[in-house]
DNA sequence: CATTTTTTTCTACATATCGTAGTCTAGATA
DNA sequence: TATCTAGACTACGATATGTAGAAAAAAATG
């Protein structure tokens, strides 16, 4: 991805993730807690097509809009910037500095160390 | 802490991280590669005090400035944010995550994982 | 076909952050 | 006291974000 999605627009992405190709007015509907005017979630798709997460094709005038990065692909990239712009892209770093500065139970720890263990004996 | 940091805040606090308590002066002479106006760190300095990073005394004209939150308090809550807002908290959710999606090289897990193990031997 | 309705695009605005720094003031100094 | 200077105060342009009205375009309807 371009650059990092907002609140509003990670919201709607996990919209798309779960139900992917939709319409304009298939968004509104999952997304009526929002109370969003119609064009305030038209900003929000226009933008979302702006910065590669979507893609749109007209219908007439109507919107189809299909996600173009899946949410693996997006968390992928989110946790890899994430190490590398604060772990130098080692985990073994992040987790080592979250538990030596209290910020994973031993229950957290213990949890991924089985799996990890699980992991390898597959 | 309150916010975030920005890239010349975290910038500043990491000279305050690796020398502690210091005056504006000490500042300047240790980021003078950034070529910023004096003005310029004092605005930086002022928004970290605002920000709960950092607290000033006045000596006479003289401000002194001691870093209030460590690094790896810092460390910790930065981890726990991103932890809480993109795996609920599970850092064996992240990493599954990131192995699955092939965010991180087998090495990189192994790594990993070795570092538990000894961990849990000690 | 003309008019109305619907859907999208364009434009805009307030608020907030951020890098940047000039100006003004209060305390130090000659 | 006159001058110097560190810091406080103020400000500005750029960008991001949530918000949405106005205009345009296209379909529906009389």
């Amino acid at each position: 991805m371009r650059r990092n999605l907002s609140d509003a627009e990670h919201y709607i992405m996990q919209q798309f993730w779960a139900h992917g190709h939709m319409l304009r007015e298939d968004v509104a509907v999952l997304v009526a807690e929002k109370n969003w005017k119609p064009t305030t979630l038209l900003t929000f798709l226009s933008r979302l097509v702006a910065k590669g997460m979507l893609t749109v094709e007209k219908h007439g005038k109507i919107n189809h809009y299909t996600p173009i990065m899946d949410e693996a692909e997006y968390k992928r990239l989110e946790g890899k910037a994430f190490l590398d712009t604060q772990y130098a892209g080692s985990a073994r770093d992040f987790i080592a500095t979250m538990v030596d500065t209290k910020g994973l139970a031993q229950k957290d720890v213990d949890d991924l160390r089985n799996w990890l263990n699980d992991l390898g004996k597959k």
